[in-house]
DNA sequence: ATAACACATGAACACTTATTCATGTGTTCG
DNA sequence: CGAACACATGAATAAGTGTTCATGTGTTAT
């Protein structure tokens, strides 16, 4: 029994069908591959910069610290809808805040955050 | 007539309220923010990344190309899904494919996707 | 204590999106 | 040419998402 033949099983004819070129590939990956928790939680970080209005707040926050009504301002939406939004952030692990008085101050959470946001930005320009 | 109450217009009287503070860098930020399109092409480009399915097909990629059949036995998803989903990664720039007979061969398109990748597994690890 | 302020949150709605099913396209081989 | 294969694509449906509106929570000042 040859590795290809253990792979062509019932629910896989086209490894073999194909040339099956890859099977050793295929193989080493599989049990190397990221588990469906990983690739789950790794989506929903991305996820939370797939918005128009995050990826606009996140690019005000690079500039610093600021508190809501500041946001609000730059981005031109209404104060629920940013509130909404850096919630999502912050579940994230994208954005932390502190309170002072009454207003709460949000920043970037950690340099991933700039670092990817920066690569995004000089992906999209090429 | 002073900063402030430039910026104490009838839209934002709550910048005096609060105190004010950040008017002179929310003034700086709104001449240098990112563009409403800059905003809305990195927030598609991390759309892209924001799919379970998407995600675990990028990480597959990162093991080499490979053809559809292979990606579609790793990721355990039908044929039509794969290929849904690599036309939103080829769309969004993450990856390319040559083709070599009746296969495909796709393939992460340039180093910012690892990297991205890398930050966001390292990210979502701490 | 009461009012005003800064912000959060729940519900509802319009909109988007991922999968499935069926079918179409391009390639190789006999 | 015609059949088989590898893959793409359109339509439909179910599930998810962002905004708005209304209201709730925590803080400060009077």
């Amino acid at each position: 029994m040859t590795d290809k033949t253990e792979l062509n099983c019932i629910d896989c004819p086209h490894h073999v069908e194909c040339g099956g070129k890859n099977i050793e590939l295929v193989k080493r990956l599989a049990e190397k591959m990221i588990t469906e928790e990983e690739a789950y939680y790794v989506a929903e970080l991305f996820k939370a910069i797939s918005d128009l209005t995050r990826v606009r707040i996140l690019f005000c926050l690079l500039g610093g610290e600021m508190c809501v009504c500041d946001i609000q301002e730059l981005v031109g939406v209404t104060q629920s809808a940013v509130s909404h939004q850096l919630r999502v952030l912050k579940q994230a692990g994208l954005v932390k805040y502190r309170r002072e008085g009454k207003s709460l101050y949000y920043s970037i959470a950690d340099s991933h955050v700039s670092t990817m946001l920066a690569i995004g930005l000089e992906h999209i320009s090429e």
